[in-house]
Parts: structure tokens; C-alpha cells; sequence
DNA sequence: CTTACCATGTAAGGCGTTACATGATTCA
DNA sequence: TGAATCATGTAACGCCTTACATGGTAAG
């Protein structure tokens, strides 16, 4: 078992990056990460309220007007922490792919129904492929001013590449199902 | 929130397909599921008397000299229920990808801890690619026989195909990451 | 004025892994 | 005879999501 906990290796990968509360952490695994790693605000304040008392992250006041803000920034210790978790060889990679589970026992519930939910898995992959490309123009124009770009085009252009073979199996496997 | 509990659903459509003792069924998992589903006992044994009590399946037993066997089988309600499964929409696919983690915080590390990261990945998925590959001809063989395999073919097309999208991936983002 | 977004947090509960516990059989 | 595989199960614990709770601000 990892001692490392994947949630505050995540978040502290963002403190790493930039000063940031806990909202906007949330909000860069919502864009960034999105397609390959996930969390709730219920998993990232606990954990933030942690590191904070293990001495692996900092935070202050950020408040403007009214509006309370909690503005986060990794530590010395955090840095090293993440290093060392960066160091250690990959534990496991997970998917968890309802879509080729119902696929699997597709037998039992029929051609129509396979096809139907592989035309959903298209849909959400090619209205999500777009996005992907344009932050990988984006990324691509400016890669020399900033080391994290580099490795932030690199998962990007997974998710791109990976997308693509997606939408040729979607393709294929309807045309399979279908001569019939 | 879904009302069906995900490994009560792959057990019975394993279930839909043969009768199978939990180490059976936690077998067929770790090779025709692997590579986008998995389980451990810890949560199938527990699975398989629940869906007992609720008749979705039933059990016998399949002992034979003195070893003791529990073979479980679908009931006419399981499948209902499999089938009601089968036909509402896919929740989620969920990807937890470990390496592009480490790969997106990779500037903290370097470039050579990214690549030995990708080279890691590479090993792994070419370790498996050909036992997909030679899946996929076997069922080629015999794909008029049984309407199971058509549905299981259609799984490990999707694999060889996100397979080997991975393998070029890993060549271009070490050539990238080497070009300095 | 109301919807969307900014912002933080807790509590309950589900889900699942790991580790442990036990014991038979097969094969080298 | 020892390792691998067959075979079943439980207990502890960890991790995370969902739902709830609260309140400010910006924009239409």
C-alpha cells in the first residue's frame, strides 16, 4: 500500500504550480486534469485542512471586500514530499469503463441497446476532443516561456491521441454490430 | 446517485453467461475485464451473498472430494434486474491515471524521471498488447458460435486500439522530452 | 431579482481494498 | 515437501462521494 495519499500528491502537483484556495484547485482538476484524474471539495478541503497541519502546505488570508478567501502555497517540506512521491515508480493506473462493461454483457440486452450506448460514449468524447485540441494550439505557441506547459502539452496530447482511437472504435464497433 | 451497485452488476452478467464459484468469477475478471474493471474477494464474496438474500442469484453446492465448491447461478429476477441495468444510460467512466499525474508534474522532477515514468508504461501495456491481440484471433475464429463473443471481441478491439494510441504516445512524448 | 458563480466546510454513509484466517489439492 | 493454485470468507480501515449548510458577489 502507497503511503502516499494520491489526493494530496494532486493538490500539492498544483501548489507546486501557483498559490491556490481551495475552490480554484478544485476548478483545475475540473479543466486540466479532468480527463484523467478527479476529486470532490469534499475530499480537497479535508485534505487541505491536513497538509496545512502536517506542515506540507501553508495557507493565509486572501480576503477582498467581503469575500473570504483561503489562498494555499506549498512549503519547503511539501516540495520535498512531492518529489519524493514523483521519484517512486507508477503504483497503478485504474479505468473503471461502465460503457465496456454494459458492452461486455451485450448479449443480453441486445444490438440496439449496444449501439446506443456506444452513440453516447461518441457524443461526450467528441464534444469534449475540441477542447482538448485548442488547449494543445494554445500550449504549443507558447512552450518555450514555461517548463510546466511542456508537461501539461504532453497529457493533453494523451488525451488527444487516445480520444482519436475512441471515436475509430465507436466507428467500427456500430459497423460491426450493424451487419446484421 | 445510481440505485445499482456496480459489482452487483458485473457479477451478474458474468452470471448471465455460465454458472461460476466466486473464485471463478474473480477470475474472469482479472483476465477478460482487466483492463477496464477489477475486483478483489474482499468484495465479491460479500456481493454474492447479498445478491442471494435479494434472489437476484442462487447458489448450489458444487463440492466435489473434499473440496468445497459454491457455484452460483442467475436467477429469472437477476436478470431482470441485469437487463434494467443494461438498458438505463452509462453513468460514468472514470480514469485514474497515475502516470499522467506524475507526468503533469513532472517539471518538479525533470526530464528524466518523466521519461523513465513513460518508458515504465510502455513496458506494461506492450507486455499486454499481444495477449489482447491473440484474444481477438481466437474470437475471430468463431464469432458465428456465440453472440457472447461478438460483445467480448468488441472489448478487446477497444483495447488494441487504446493500446497501441498509448504506444505512439509514449514514443512522440519521449521524443519531445528528449529534444533538449 | 434571480441565476450563476465564488467560496468554504461538515456529516453520513457507501464502497472497496488490504490483511488476515483457514484449509485442501496438484505438481515439480 | 514445498510452492502454486483452488477456494471461501471476515474485519479493519481508508478514502471518497453525496448531500447538506451557509453566505457573498456579479451579471443579465
Amino acid at each position: 500500500m502507497a503511503i502516499e495519499k494520491k489526493i494530496d500528491c494532486v493538490i500539492l502537483g498544483l501548489l507546486s504550480h501557483e498559490d491556490l484556495t481551495g475552490y480554484e484547485i478544485k476548478k483545475r482538476m475540473d479543466t486540466f486534469l479532468k480527463y484523467f484524474w478527479g476529486a470532490s471539495y469534499g475530499s480537497i478541503y479535508p485534505a487541505l485542512s491536513d497538509l496545512v497541519k502536517r506542515g506540507l502546505a501553508g495557507k493565509r488570508d486572501g480576503a477582498e471586500n467581503n469575500r473570504r478567501k483561503i489562498i494555499y502555497s506549498i512549503t519547503e517540506e511539501g516540495r520535498s514530499y512531492l518529489k519524493e512521491w514523483l521519484r517512486i515508480p507508477v503504483e497503478k493506473d485504474e479505468l473503471r469503463y461502465e460503457t465496456l462493461l454494459k458492452l461486455f454483457f451485450g448479449n443480453e440486452a441486445g444490438v440496439l441497446q449496444a449501439i446506443s450506448h456506444i452513440d453516447a460514449f461518441e457524443e461526450k468524447i467528441k464534444s469534449e476532443l475540441p477542447y482538448l485540441i485548442g488547449a494543445a494550439d494554445t500550449l504549443k505557441n507558447h512552450i518555450e516561456m514555461d517548463d510546466t506547459h511542456k508537461y501539461y502539452l504532453l497529457t493533453v496530447e494523451f488525451g488527444i491521441k487516445t480520444y482519436r482511437a475512441y471515436l475509430e472504435w465507436c466507428k467500427e464497433a456500430k459497423a460491426m454490430l450493424e451487419k446484421e
